[in-house]
DNA sequence: TCCCTATTGCAATAGAGTTGCATTTGCGTA
DNA sequence: TACGCAAATGCAACTCTATTGCAATAGGGA
């Protein structure tokens, strides 16, 4: 366990600086938040976490940003207002970018995996442009 | 030329007290300037048009908004922190709810007609709930 | 035309996110 | 292992979008 412990905190500040940046503790203790996270977290909740350790609320929002644009998290506005982070890399599964479905009454997000137009859809998309996201927002079971 | 124009004018203040909301001038100018647009009008391009007429940019956003609420007009947010809104009723075409494609470059905003997932996908989007609206984003065209 | 209440203008405020700057700290190097 | 410097941090001030309180104004039904 311990030993987990170890292999996976050098794995993560092998990660940051791979990325170019310094593992400092407010970034290791930042990804291993996202790593625990099922879907993607905003930059409040990131930082209402980090405060316990006396990190403030700017310095978490500028890793988020620098990690994101190191290309460790991605970053995304789901229609509430409010960035979201997530790992790009998680083992593979949700590691490339994929659709997310958003609950427009109680707002929990979620992860989907292959979500895909129909021929017809793609065609259509192209006169537009190059789709690289796919946004689903509705009302979810829960509050449904 | 005069006719027609009348004729609009009086079946947009007509709308708007259908809606069970007063037919004032700010409102009549918002809908006149969402009638002739391609695309959302985001709450500041809405407040900077109707600046010459002396409205307030607090009284354009309490009029969106009531006018989102009364069911005149649709509110989202697409991926840029800024609400847009459209005409809910437009002869039809962009009347219904629609898939909008977002240029994450440019930010230029489209609406989009019959954009459909696969069956397969969405049985999938079943499992977290009701699909009420879909957001591509991606590069647009003239960004490349 | 009159009156009631919805609406408006103005100013103050809320909340998410960003920035300037002095201080601290990773971490490559000697 | 100790050193030094650029990167990172904490703190406070600030930006931008959106919202709200309140007194004054004005639709529009009677």
């Amino acid at each position: 366990m311990k030993q987990q412990k170890s292999e996976e905190l050098e794995s993560i500040k092998l990660a940051i600086r791979e990325a170019g940046l310094r593992a400092t503790p407010a970034r290791i203790a930042t990804l291993k938040l996202l790593y625990g996270a099922t879907s993607p977290l905003t930059h409040s909740e990131v930082a209402d976490e980090l405060q316990d350790l006396g990190v403030d609320k700017a310095t978490v929002f500028r890793n988020l940003n620098d990690m994101a644009t190191a290309g460790l998290l991605r970053r995304t506005e789901l229609g509430d207002r409010v960035w979201r982070f997530e790992l790009v890399s998680k083992g593979g599964e949700h590691g490339s970018a994929h659709p997310h479905f958003v609950c427009v009454d109680c707002g929990t997000v979620s992860c989907m995996d292959e979500i895909k137009l129909t021929a017809g859809s793609m065609r259509l998309s192209q006169e537009f442009g190059e789709i690289t996201e796919i946004l689903l927002r509705g009302h979810c079971n829960d509050c449904g």
